[in-house]
DNA sequence: GTTCATGCAAATCGTTTGCACAATG
DNA sequence: CATTGTGCAAACGATTTGCATGAAC
């Protein structure tokens, strides 16, 4: 099974650049959870030259300081499932398996979300992170 | 912001396929929450000229036909987040936005997850889907 | 026989990377 | 000056698509 780590990972120590503190505070100026597209063409005003793979490069160092988050499933393909009930997921974050979970779904959950402000909900989605019982024996 | 939807949406009526019945059947035969790559790399040995497409576009009808779910995040593209502190989303089904939702989070959910079968509960996340205020009012 | 499904190959999309040069500490 | 960051372009991996042929109804 793939690994769910992107890009070769950077480490310290960093050097600043005007382009990743850009980058932060274009991030910290919205809550839209813009994709890396849409800062390039916000950048590329300022930076005429800026490259695409400047803000990939930048993305995963402020991931790596903890400044940023990334908001996807985690793994760049998707996996498929018959199982068509609702139920919730456990993800390892060691071997990538993705068990299924039988814990009861919590229609109350969605009930939270204030209706008075005009969401609709139909349907939500519990993700667990960790180690699943064959990682978490060898740790 | 780009739509979720992949793969031109087909539609009724279906003819049934040798293919895409097995697909289903290896599906429903395994837990594992397979890739599209494995299920070709089963099946070439049936069909020696089987080709990817072929399983994707079947993976496609599958999932219109609600019979097998894709577990995704629901966008091809990751979403950035400098909001670091803990809390849920709520994805619009229509217009793709995701939006911070400012409700608890609930430490209590991954006490449910039976550590006496050795999971090692990390973190855990909750994505809500639905309508959002503004498409919600159109609709 | 008409329409849908397949195989094949080329195309697309988001993301990553090798390299030579520029900027940082 | 030692090393990290940048721009550029090519490479990549997953997925999608156009087209001619084969299978389903």
């Amino acid at each position: 099974m793939a690994t769910n780590r992107k890009q070769s990972d950077r480490r310290p120590p960093y050097r600043r650049s005007k382009q990743r503190e850009r980058i932060l505070a274009l991030l910290r100026s919205t809550d839209a959870h813009p994709t890396a597209n849409w800062l390039f063409e916000k950048l590329k005003r300022e930076f005429p030259n800026l490259s695409i793979g400047t803000i990939y490069r930048n993305i995963g160092i402020l991931v790596q300081q903890g400044l940023i988050g990334r908001i996807a499933f985690g793994s760049t393909f998707d996996r498929l499932d018959a199982n068509v009930t609702e139920h919730y997921h456990f993800i390892c974050e060691r071997c990538d398996a993705i068990i299924d979970l039988d814990l009861p779904v919590e229609p109350g959950l969605e009930l939270r979300i204030p209706t008075s402000e005009g969401f609709e909900v139909h349907r939500h989605a519990v993700e667990f992170y960790g180690l699943c019982p064959k990682c978490a024996k060898r740790a």
